[in-house]
DNA sequence: TAATTATGATAGTATTACTATCATATGCAA
DNA sequence: TTGCATATGATAGTAATACTATCATAATTA
């Protein structure tokens, strides 16, 4: 069924749509593979052309360049989870339900029913928790904000934020706790697998049901 | 007061102890002010030297790179938090009293009492706040937690968590709450200049006064 | 068949991220 | 005072990065 489906991504991340063409699906996908093993820091559009066996040029015919490609990235992501977050939750209609679900599709991306074929959802969901605050995290944010290359991002706290009202109409951090949510979620994931001292959160089997618990928790005790 | 006290720093992060000398300490100081200015990304040793007048071979005499270089700015930042920490709440015996002290130091950092004139601390914390994720989310993460890079860090965490144990000796998930404290204590500064709709904080006079409010709202809820 | 478009191949520039060498100044030790 | 170590500066050089430009050619489309 997903199959049907297309993300959409602010044009002005790219200078020519790589979903549109071979070579512009090929970076998106390698792109994702390479940034994820080198590390944002050390990933080249040369690299990248190589891998691809193509030319930077080529690259930069897609892209002006690497941080663009990043929020790209990011952006398709953040569409995608604002698509998975609509479609799991469409028929609910007891809040409470409905941000459990929010939770696990934050936490469990893999149950995913969307396949473009030219991304990896599991890597990217990797990649999004590992390098993903470094989208944000940026002198030129503002001017960025400006151009709606967070918009996505503000879309799926805006969801959360309003589920959240939806339980306490009075509630006064929504928001807050909205973005809370997303951050803790994920860097408990990190912190899991890289910083085990800094979450309560064990690294195995059983971890997305841990922190899925511990999520709501920290929910039900916030929203009383 | 303060004069006679030195922060430390992790030995394997630069070359030469940068604290030990009046180039050492003009590095520090003015590292901060560019890196604050063009974002740790446009950063360069070579826009440093110039800026200090000094030689870009100079600079790599006391750090192997600019990452490490911003990881002794992280860290010297959290061990001067950790201090802080220790130091305004060291006659304190109601934990929870110490908690409502810990969020007013990491909020409001400017109750400083430690005056190093190669260190703008407030400047720090600001840079901490707008970059200090880009510490940790790092491809090479595993390989210098094992260096001892972010031991300050966890020891920051580590305090909080041990003062949310004397509130409530079984509470579950003590490092993940602490850890949730001290990301949302800066991002909700941080989303509040840059990404309102992020955030329930309004930026403005009163900003740290609302965020203390909402952070000790957040702690009491979850602690019951 | 001609025209357009997409990609590849190649080259070139400025900047970055270093490393190496030599000269000089400064301080301390004999 | 001489001498020696140490710190910094000055200069040069290399490989990689981050682009930009031009031309050739293959594939599409009109």
């Amino acid at each position: 069924m997903g199959h049907f489906l297309s993300i959409t991504v602010n044009d002005k991340l790219y200078i020519k749509d790589p979903q549109s063409s071979d070579l512009g699906q090929k970076i998106l996908k390698n792109s994702i593979i390479l940034i994820d093993e080198l590390g944002l820091d050390n990933f080249t559009f040369k690299k990248l052309a190589d891998h691809i066996e193509s030319t930077e040029a080529s690259i930069y015919r897609y892209f002006e360049n690497k941080q663009k490609l990043f929020l790209y990235l990011l952006n398709w992501y953040w569409e995608w989870l604002n698509f998975m977050l609509e479609n799991n939750t469409i028929n609910v209609s007891d809040p409470r339900k409905k941000l459990r679900i929010m939770l696990m599709v934050l936490i469990d991306s893999a149950k995913r029913n969307l396949d473009v074929e030219y991304i990896d959802e599991d890597i990217l969901h990797r990649l999004v928790i590992v390098e993903g605050a470094k989208g944000y995290h940026t002198k030129f944010v503002d001017q960025q904000n400006n151009e709606g290359f967070f918009l996505a991002y503000k879309q799926v706290c805006a969801s959360l934020s309003q589920t959240i009202m939806e339980i306490k109409p009075d509630f006064p951090y929504t928001r807050s706790v909205a973005s809370m949510i997303l951050e803790m979620t994920f860097s408990n994931i990190y912190f899991s697998d890289h910083l085990p001292k800094l979450t309560s959160i064990e690294s195995g089997e059983d971890r997305q049901d841990e922190l899925l618990k511990m999520m709501e928790f920290i929910v039900d005790k916030i929203l009383g």
